[in-house]
DNA sequence: CAGTATCCTCGAGGATACTG
DNA sequence: CAGTATCCTCGAGGATACTG
């Protein structure tokens, strides 16, 4: 299966990982997370290839991720702003950096804190019903019949 | 910069990448957490190349996400199981069904119940101190010194 | 500054045959 | 059944020069 037939297999995992599941995506938005919207500064941070910045900036667009907003004239430049869609991206970005710094790190290189109350930001897995926290082991999984 | 070297970049998010992403190994854990364990039906579910399915699961046993255990004597087989740094991913699977059933799909091709109550399993950002459910906006991130 | 256009390399992954 | 061994292909990504 090459990279972008996981995109038309009915599974939300595969179907997700068609957008963020190469080498760079997930990098890249985190540097727009963290506030880097424009080409150049992401090009440097990142060392990435121009050619290939530009590909999946194009292809975050496409797909609904980013928009690209004008925000000068002459010459007109643009910048890439998350949408809701991106930022529902959040989470898992969250989620990478919590079991990065959980199991492959000493110490954690960035440190989240809540505004204001200043606790730790945590991604957890509970139960929009009795609000649970969940392990694997608490939760029962049905696939569809047509499901890959 | 090559796959590889995000393992070596002071990152949390680039040394998760370094263990998940490639294009197989989160639908390989996918399985797994499904309850596949075995090499035979993991490959065949899949389509994934033998040679390719049994480099991942090396991978992911060398760094500690599963665990080779045998199962069977005459002659010796081994089934894969997840560690509890292996169960620690599971938040990630699960951020990542909630995406593309948000977002990818129609309908969901799998649906989770909490066993039991029979709610729905949802990840979310919260923060450890005050509970409260925070977007992005709500987390300020501060970068250590020699953070890449 | 934000890309595009080219060229190139290399390694990830596919396919298949084989083995204990 | 659970891999290993080989060979091969192709496409993702790196590098660099160029452009409006």
């Amino acid at each position: 299966m090459r990279h972008d037939e996981l995109a038309d297999v009915n599974c939300s995992v595969a179907r997700t990982w068609a957008v963020v599941g190469d080498r760079w995506t997930m990098l890249v938005l985190r540097e727009v997370f963290r506030g880097q919207r424009r080409f150049e500064p992401i090009a440097e941070r990142l060392g990435i290839g121009r050619n290939v910045l530009a590909a999946r900036l194009r292809s975050l667009t496409d797909e609904g991720v980013l928009e690209r907003v004008a925000y000068d004239d002459v010459p007109v430049r643009h910048e890439y702003r998350l949408t809701p869609k991106g930022e529902d991206l959040y989470p898992l970005l969250v989620a990478l950096i919590q079991w990065g710094d959980a199991h492959q790190v000493d110490t954690p290189p960035v440190t989240l804190a809540h505004r204001g109350c200043g606790g730790t930001p945590e991604v957890r897995l509970r139960c929009a019903e009795c609000d649970d926290e969940l392990t694997r082991r608490d939760v029962e999984a049905t696939f569809a019949s047509d499901a890959w």
